[in-house]
DNA sequence: TCCATACTTGGACAGTTGTAAAAATACAAT
DNA sequence: ATTGTATTTTTACAACTGTCCAAGTATGGA
């Protein structure tokens, strides 16, 4: 990362980012992202190769910053705390509904892409990081012996788990029933004894 | 893969075959995975570049291969099924060992790659997938509404986090420890309640 | 308005990638 | 040993990558 995504930048770059990234994100709905060139991406974002350079390392990194921007609306209000809704479930909540949000782009980028190939990995890791970084710091990790931080990773890998096994596997799911997996795969039903 | 790991190969091509992967195995312990280009593992591995290619679609391929060699010793034995011990325990069990026999490459490997980078990203998702395998086939599924596959999902990637969290985030950790934090987070132990 | 500074752009560069075609070599069966 | 087949290697090629520098252009302050 060349620059701070947080930072608001002046209006001239903040254009050419964007000009970028929905380069990328177009791209990404056309054909599989190894395919995906920096040349193209600048020829289809009309900037020169050395204007792309000037802002990211590669074309990971202008990756990077389309998940980090598309992931932007993901953010624990601390307001949402005294709700009687876990921190889990919340966050959850809206993750799924950015996901639903942009159906149509992961519909493309699955088309284009193997579900498990470099990119989706990618996506779904870039996500539990975001998530990650919500829950970490509002869990009640009392009476557990694991630590705190395996314990947050676990949560967060497993949000993204069932919003893969929903969005990216294309199974149907409404929000109830997903959160239903998410307990049940949380609270833990895996018997642990044979016959 | 333009060939298949499986199946042997005669004298002479398992003699390249290895002789990449060793070149492979040698490049990680040195660098970054991105800084090892194919003429470099060429170099090391004393074969022409055509020959590479012949084998390998690309260095994620030989990767790919690299991975699948280290973890062919994992993998269930039917005759394993009638002990006590859980399917997953058991799974997790052998991937500890593996894991601990191979703790000097591991260690070389992320001393040289940033913990969540391309390749250690890689690196687990691949072992998901193998321990995937072997669970998804032998797990009890009975008074569980979340979807069998999403579930088994669930538990390969939960060895993989607590196996990440040992040997990657390098918390000395012994095997009863880590079956028992291993069992805490399947079993469940995170609180749905706040305050 | 002018200037200094910072950023953008164009062009060039060495190194890498993946492919394709011949030439060389190994191998198996007669 | 000889032949025919399959594989390996050589060589060449076009495209892409990431970096560098110098020329151009914008921007804000005096």
């Amino acid at each position: 990362m060349r620059y701070d995504p947080n930072k608001k930048q002046p209006r001239g770059i903040e254009r050419t980012l964007r000009a970028f990234e929905t380069a990328m994100f177009d791209s990404l709905a056309e054909k599989p992202f190894d395919k995906i060139t920096v040349n193209a991406l600048c020829q289809k974002a009309d900037y020169p190769r050395a204007t792309f350079y000037n802002y990211f390392d590669d074309k990971f990194d202008l990756l990077n910053c389309c998940w980090y921007k598309l992931g932007n609306d993901i953010h624990l209000d601390p307001n949402n705390l005294q709700l009687n809704k876990s921190v889990i479930l919340e966050v959850f909540a809206q993750a799924y509904e950015l996901f639903d949000e942009n159906k149509p782009l992961l519909m493309d980028i699955i088309k284009n892409n193997p579900i498990d190939g470099q990119l989706v990995t990618n996506f779904i890791h870039h996500f539990t990081k975001i998530i990650g970084a919500s829950i970490k710091a509002n869990l009640n990790t009392n009476e557990i012996n694991t630590p705190p931080e395996l314990v947050a990773r676990h949560c967060s890998s497993t949000v993204l788990e069932v919003l893969e096994w929903i969005y990216l596997g294309q199974h149907k799911t409404t929000l109830e029933e997903a959160e239903s997996y998410l307990t049940e795969l949380l609270t833990g039903t895996i018997h642990f004894e044979n016959d």
